[in-house]
DNA sequence: AATGACAGCTGTTTCCGCTC
DNA sequence: GAGCGGAAACAGCTGTCATT
C-alpha cells in the first residue's frame, strides 16, 4: 500500500510540474505525459483516470492548474458531497420515518388483542363520525312561542333565580288577559314566518340532500325534530297499500269496533291492513293502476 | 325511507347560573 | 361548549299497517 501511495504521489508530482511547465500544452503533449505517468503509476487506476479525464480539461489550460488540483481533492470531495447529499438525505429521511414511525413503534411493542382493536376501530370510527356531524350546517334556530316572548319581556327581581323567575312568569302568564296574550302570539306568528323565509334560505342554500342528512342524525340521536325538505312536493306516492288504505279511510270503511288498541289511527291501520290482505288480486287492480299512474307522474315530475 | 291518518307524546324555545 | 333546571306553548315525531 505504502509503495503505490508513493507511486502515485510521485506520479502527481511529474504530471503537476510537466502541467505547469508547457500550461498551453496540446492534447497529443498530455496523452503522451499519461503515458508517462503510466510507468509510475501503473498500479494506481484512479490516477489514470483522472489523469485520462485531465486530457479532455487540457483543453481550457487556464484552469488547468485549478483544475489539476482539483483533481486530487475533487474526488475526495465529490464524495464527502456525495456523502452530504446523499447518505445525511438517507439519514434524514431515516430521522424522519422514524421520528414519524416512533409511536407506531412504540404501539407494536403493545400486542393488542382482537378485542382491544375493535375498540380502537370503532373508536376511530366514532370520531370520524363526529366529525362528520359536527362538519354538517347547522339549521337556523326555530321562531320563539308567544309565551317564550312573554318570558323574553319579563324582567327579573334583583337577585332572582332561574326557577322563581320562571314560576312568577308562568304564574305572570295565567292571569295575562287574552288581549295580552294575543299581542305576544301575534309577534310569535310574525317571527314564524321569518323564521320560515329564513328556513327556507337556508334549505336552498345546504340543499335537500344535507338536510336528510341532518334529519338521519338526529333521528339517530333520538332527536324529535325532522327538518323539512325545500321540495316537499316531489316526493315519492304512496304504495299501493297507502293509497287503499286511503280510499277505505275516506269512504268512512274502516270499522275499528273490534279492533283491539289505544289510538284510533293505529286501529284505522290494523282493519286497513286486514281488509287489505282479504283481497283478491282482481279488488287490488285498480289500487294497483293507480299508483302506477301516480307513479310515472312522479318520476316525469323528478326527471323534468 | 317514504307514503296516509291522527291521538298522544316529545323536543324546542326563552331566561341564566352552575356543573361537568 | 353542552346540559340541566323550571314553565307553557307549539311544532313535529311516534306508532301502526303494506309496499316499493
Amino acid at each position: 500500500m505504502l509503495a503505490l501511495r508513493s507511486a502515485v504521489r510521485l506520479g502527481l508530482s511529474a504530471f503537476r510540474a510537466a502541467s505547469l511547465t508547457v500550461p498551453a500544452a496540446p492534447a497529443s503533449l498530455l496523452a503522451s505525459r499519461v503515458t508517462m505517468m503510466r510507468s509510475f503509476t501503473n498500479s494506481a487506476p484512479a490516477l489514470l483516470a483522472a489523469a485520462a479525464r485531465k486530457t479532455g480539461a487540457a483543453k481550457k489550460p487556464a484552469a488547468k492548474k485549478k483544475t489539476t488540483a482539483t483533481k486530487k481533492k475533487a474526488a475526495p470531495k465529490r464524495k464527502v458531497a456525495a456523502k452530504r447529499k446523499v447518505a445525511p438525505k438517507r439519514k434524514t429521511a431515516t430521522k424522519r420515518k422514524t421520528a414519524a414511525k416512533k409511536p407506531a413503534t412504540r404501539r407494536r411493542r403493545v400486542v393488542l388483542t382482537p378485542e382491544q382493536r375493535l375498540t380502537r376501530q370503532r373508536e376511530a370510527r366514532q370520531k370520524a363520525r363526529r366529525a362528520e356531524i359536527r362538519a354538517l350546517p347547522k339549521p337556523p334556530k326555530r321562531s320563539p312561542s308567544a309565551y317564550a316572548l312573554f318570558v323574553k319581556e319579563t324582567p327579573r327581581i334583583g337577585t332572582e333565580n332561574v326557577v322563581d323567575a320562571m314560576k312568577r312568569c308562568s304564574a305572570l302568564w295565567k292571569e295575562l288577559p287574552l288581549s295580552e296574550k294575543t299581542k305576544y302570539q301575534e309577534q310569535s306568528n310574525a317571527l314564524r314566518d321569518v323564521a320560515a323565509a329564513e328556513y327556507r334560505k337556508w334549505a336552498a342554500k345546504v340543499g335537500d340532500e344535507t338536510i336528510q342528512k341532518i334529519n338521519r342524525v338526529n333521528r339517530a340521536k333520538g332527536v324529535a325534530r325532522r327538518l323539512v325538505p325545500l321540495n316537499p312536493a316531489a316526493k315519492i306516492p304512496g304504495s299501493v297499500f297507502i293509497i287503499f288504505f286511503k280510499d277505505q279511510s275516506d269512504k268512512g270503511l274502516l270499522d275499528t269496533t273490534n279492533i283491539t288498541g289505544n289510538n284510533e289511527s293505529v286501529k284505522k291501520a290494523k282493519k286497513a291492513g286486514e281488509l287489505w290482505r282479504g283481497l283478491s288480486a282482481a279488488q287490488k287492480a285498480p289500487y294497483q293502476r293507480l299508483f302506477e299512474e301516480r307513479r310515472e307522474a312522479y318520476l316525469k315530475t323528478k326527471s323534468a
